[in-house]
DNA sequence: TTGTAAGCGTTATCAT
DNA sequence: ATGATAACGCTTACAA
């Protein structure tokens, strides 16, 4: 009966109709866990990501999906909160390692890991050291975020070159007084992001002030407590650079509320672009980490390194700048005081 | 060896160490796959929902996913369409199909399905009985949806309510001329906010126009032609009351675009309550389905019907209204020309 | 062309 | 307290 389901050798016509009508009949369904067993194949990959509500992850899942359904494959979704609790307790990094364990239990054919401990700037060596083990039994895929010791599989958008878009738009612009905000310090992103900046402006001959350089969330709320911070100190900038676009959208409510235009006494640039900032007024420009291709780059890669089991090239995909409507020239009241 | 790893039978402590050595040695982990097919039970759930994209959707996720955890369920996440494609193709479907059989195959303990087919006010007969094949061999929960014939288990928000709850603090407020607009006649939860939208207008003395019901996409996009429509006919409202919070995303920008402005012009109350709905400025006033809550629960009837095999009652859970910054009295200039 | 049996990695049962 | 074995449902190899 496997034969005529697999078409995996000839039958004569007259068996393969008694057999066909005896599955109808009784509505046979195989168990994919026997065949799997055997096979030593799932066609099951783990997503792991550190919350499901942030828009910028169903995105990427959006783009892993579209590639990976009609290659055959299915996602588990492991998410490391899911109680929206921002923050770092360790806690997510324990979810992680449950999931990483569960998911080689299952046998799954790969795993994909986004946020967490791969964007730790200095991930403790056990961190480390369990995603390396993994890595022995199943092919592993970093996306956005990177593990030391040179190993890892990855998919990532060039941060450097994102920051670089965004902080020269602003200074192209006019800007000469621009913020940075948002984002942790102990993540790697952020970081490069921060690095970038930095380099983008000394290279336009710019100084940055190290009390326009907040970190500290990635959160809405986290942008409004960013700007009002701003707001309070004797010099302000006139453009501010946020870490994300949630940022960004916590920082224009915040500027709304205090009576401050966007972009007219105040230019704003996200990133990420997740739907928010095409939906926001005046709608956010900001740089496109192209979650989408990611995610549908990731899903190549990864089937790739299943049944080719080679390590093909990591790839690296280029930001984009998008203009809308959040940044202007200088020239309104600022929030100079 | 079982015996150690699950404390299934008394073991000598000498055997004990000796064995968890040796596992401790090969780094050895269970195979999951063999276990199920032994225990016929996977810890698996399969959920199947229209478009990860829609930030909806990742809140009810969330809920399932907090209450599920623990109690050791992993979730195939099952996009139907992840194709941005809006509009309804009947791809989705099969889509819808496809995953049916997949999740079975995959002996999942459990399957939850939101939108899709369940939302349609007329779906095949078809579509209907396929699910009802699926029920027979696995528990299927319903969110916020349903298919004639009764049987179906479901958790669901009581739609009725809600747009009651909308409509009648728009009339509070002190507006009679109020639209109603999103969302597709084909689809059940449409419909209900629609008679529950007109019933509470009646109830208050106060008609609705034709002109005025416009339906047609659930989408950003949709709500900016919706209020262009609007803006295009002789005589105006003065309230919107959108079919969901995307939606109302759309009218607001395309209200600011036409020089309008939110509340003072025009009021406006959404619908779902999602993220974006506190993001925006003005703040949406619009109704919470409680999707994480809804989350929950299905995720806890969910278990009960996998293990107690009893049919413990359908959940309704309550809306809320949440009142922000989008509704305010009529008595700005209005959408009146 | 088709029937039979071994094996995939567990767990439970039955002897020892 | 422990070792051996059947069974879960499938696929493949080998015989017939």
């Amino acid at each position: 009966m496997s034969r005529v389901l697999n078409n995996t050798a000839p039958v004569k016509k007259s068996t393969r109709d008694r057999i066909t009508e005896l599955i109808n009949k009784y509505q046979f369904q195989p168990n994919a866990l026997a065949r799997s067993l055997f096979k030593k194949e799932t066609g099951m990959i783990g997503v792991i990501l550190p919350d499901i509500t942030n828009p910028f992850f169903p995105e990427v899942l959006s783009g892993l999906d579209q590639e990976a359904r009609n290659k055959g494959y299915t996602f588990f979704l492991c998410d490391t909160v899911s109680t929206n609790t921002n923050g770092d307790s360790g806690e997510q990094y324990v979810r992680e390692s449950e999931y990483l364990n569960i998911l080689v239990e299952k046998q799954v054919d790969g795993i994909i890991m986004l946020g967490g401990r791969i964007n730790l700037a200095k991930p403790s060596a056990e961190l480390v050291n369990e995603v390396v083990e993994v890595c022995k039994r199943v092919p592993v895929l970093l996306i956005n975020g990177n593990l030391p010791g040179e190993g890892m599989n990855r998919v990532y958008a060039d941060e450097k070159v994102g920051a670089e878009l965004a902080t020269q738009h602003l200074i192209d612009l006019g800007h000469r007084d621009i913020a940075f905000v948002g984002g942790y310090r102990h993540m790697s992103n952020t970081l490069q992001r921060i690095q970038s900046f930095v380099k983008t402006m000394e290279k336009n001959g710019l100084k940055v002030r190290k009390e326009w350089m907040l970190d500290g969330g990635f959160s809405v709320e986290s942008g409004k407590a960013f700007l009002n911070i701003l707001l309070g100190l004797p010099e302000r900038p006139t453009a501010v650079f946020c870490a994300n676009d949630l940022v960004a959208i916590g920082v224009m409510k915040a500027a709304n509320k205090a009576g401050l235009r966007v972009p007219h006494d105040l230019s704003l640039v996200g990133f990420d672009d997740i739907p928010y900032a095409s939906n926001s007024i005046p709608e956010l420009t900001t740089v496109s980490l192209k979650c989408y291709d990611v995610g549908r780059n990731a899903a190549d890669l990864l089937h790739q390194m299943i049944t080719k089991n080679k390590v093909s090239r990591n790839t690296k995909v280029r930001p984009e700048l998008i203009v809308r409507e959040s940044t202007a020239p200088p020239g309104g009241k600022g929030l100079k005081a």
